[in-house]
DNA sequence: AATGAATGAGAATTCATTCAT
DNA sequence: GATGAATGAATTCTCATTCAT
């Protein structure tokens, strides 16, 4: 199903999973019909299950295609933004705007990977643990706040991007940088002014 | 359709509506069957139609009323919230509180009216609106820092609720009350500790 | 699937079953469309799925009708054929002719069955080892020659039914009672005129 | 179409006609598909249509070619048999005996041509015909009983090789000569015992 | 002689919806 | 107020076959 040889097929298979993650992107997968997919990409449907098993086969690829590449860049950011980081909010910043970044790529996939799919769930649950654990070391070594919940902050930062994703990024409204300066902005100092009460 | 006529008939049609909300919730609109409601409500297909014009219909009538209970919400959070606060984060907290409070109630409808529908978005940017002017008035009034933006923030706010509304309120792992408490406090004071650089 | 209520369908199933048993038993089963069963049973497509999971399905339901009908024929066979018989030669006939009847019967089932489908090799490798044990029983009785292996005659048996049916049973050329005194008289006296040689 | 050219040619569809008899041996010929014959070929489903016309086209081939060479088996069996044979039996059992020689020597093309194929009842018909009337001519000369219909010996003889091809033959476990020789002394003599009873 | 790529034609099956009672 | 029975309209998928190289 997938190794086909030459140079055509290669192009028309990508061609398929383009016109499938766009037709996803704005219908959702039940109310995008193969027919659609391959009017799309100029195919016939025969053609469509010369490359994909399934409408299901070629939805999980991209799926999983956004996921692994997801997953591969909360791993590098881990990296990078590791212990000891003496400027943590830069770190941050640095971070969440990779996100962001990554999130406006390819809006059509992000759509999909990011709020089409009930697996999605599990992706977010996976990085918010990942998360978790970051933020918690950097609270040991005195960077945050003792009394908050790291567990609930990382859900937090990822239902924010989440949120912004869908209304702001994706309308492009807003591009990622601003976003995740206004976000660290936020989730680091708070809302209240510099003088205010010492809580 | 709307035969408000004996008790039994609008027995019928309450028990298609809670058959139809769980149905809905669990399995999205398009994996829902007409078949499986009724069988859920004991009742045949025919009957279905006695009461709702169509799947559709049924599923929008459980939008609306949620829709139209979250938009009550709002407004009557807005009138006490409103303007001359003078303590703020009180009022911000019980604000929250009210609407993860809102969100628990009834968790099928909530998972209909605020993930599985397309029409959320329009929603939630109705509440963004909402609450962008009421935080710009606070702004204004110097209980929040300047710089922030408020349309922002409140897209932020609402990316907290979903997302913790998703992963922990649904889900019975946390209750409203503690979400509320842990939402404000971070968003009010932010990460860092006390004594910490000023900006 | 199976217990519908009312009389109307029951009727609808039988005539389903009626129609695709012609269908099968003209066509095979690849070649026999669910629209031609419809259509001969004067319905719609859906209403087919309505009484039968699919076509596979009721190809199967008249496979087993035909095969436990004739288990249960072979079975109450053996019975009266017993041992003990010091007439051999009617019980043969008598048994031999009861099976021409019943392949008789219902000759569209009787091709779908017989003929049609894989498993009916292993229906007849049953049928023959049942016979093949009651052969040799009384072939211990001194009744038939102690040279014959009887398996084989049990086979040999099955297949002139088998073709007999085919060419002439199924065809309407010759009767049960008719065919059954030919294949046993054959049978039990061989070709060989009377007073020919002793082998 | 059959463009007899290169040696290598040649070799291709002589590997398709194989692989073919094969896949449809095991499979039948709706359930074998080109891209399962060609695969087993090892060649492209193009190449298959550079050597038959269709699928229909080789399963006719292989058909025809089984046919011819049993009609021209049969033709050859009567002469020899022919009349004035003074030693009936065992003129009887060296051609039955052929006949399971045949079957036996290409078992994918016995399965194909003589249980897989409507037509098959046709030749078998005219197997019967001509050995019936050659049956007919021993009887005249008194080699078999009177009362025998033989249409219907025949009939029978060729139902009991079919159904042993079947069950013993292309399954390996008897051979030609043992079949032959059991079928034959069955016929000829029937299955009483030496001395019973005058009929 | 052979193949990568593509397709026309059709088949089974599903589902929301309605008819007749 | 309710239901047994039926259906129109799609939709996915398969397969033999062919085009272009």
């Amino acid at each position: 199903m997938k190794s086909r040889k030459g140079r055509k097929g290669e192009e028309s298979r990508k061609r398929l999973l383009k016109a499938a993650a766009h037709e996803f992107s704005i219908r959702g997968f039940h109310e995008t019909k193969v027919s659609a997919i391959v009017k799309r990409a100029e195919l016939t449907q025969p053609s469509f299950y010369l490359y994909f098993q399934s409408k299901e086969a070629i939805f999980e690829e991209l799926i999983n295609d956004f996921h692994s590449r997801l997953r591969k860049l909360t791993e590098s950011l881990l990296l990078e933004t590791g212990l000891h980081a003496n400027d943590v909010t830069n770190k941050v910043l640095s971070a969440v705007e990779a996100v962001f970044q990554f999130l406006a790529e390819d809006k059509d996939l992000t759509r999909i990977g990011f709020f089409l799919n009930p697996e999605a769930k599990q992706l977010k649950q996976d990085v918010a643990m990942v998360l978790k654990d970051n933020l918690e070391a950097e609270q040991r070594l005195g960077y945050f706040r003792s009394e908050l919940e790291m567990a609930t902050v990382a859900e937090c930062l990822i239902g924010m991007i989440e949120h912004l994703t869908d209304s702001y990024l994706l309308t492009g409204i807003k591009d990622p940088a601003s976003l995740a300066a206004q976000v660290v902005n936020l989730l680091i100092y708070g809302m209240l002014p510099k003088g205010s009460d010492a809580r």
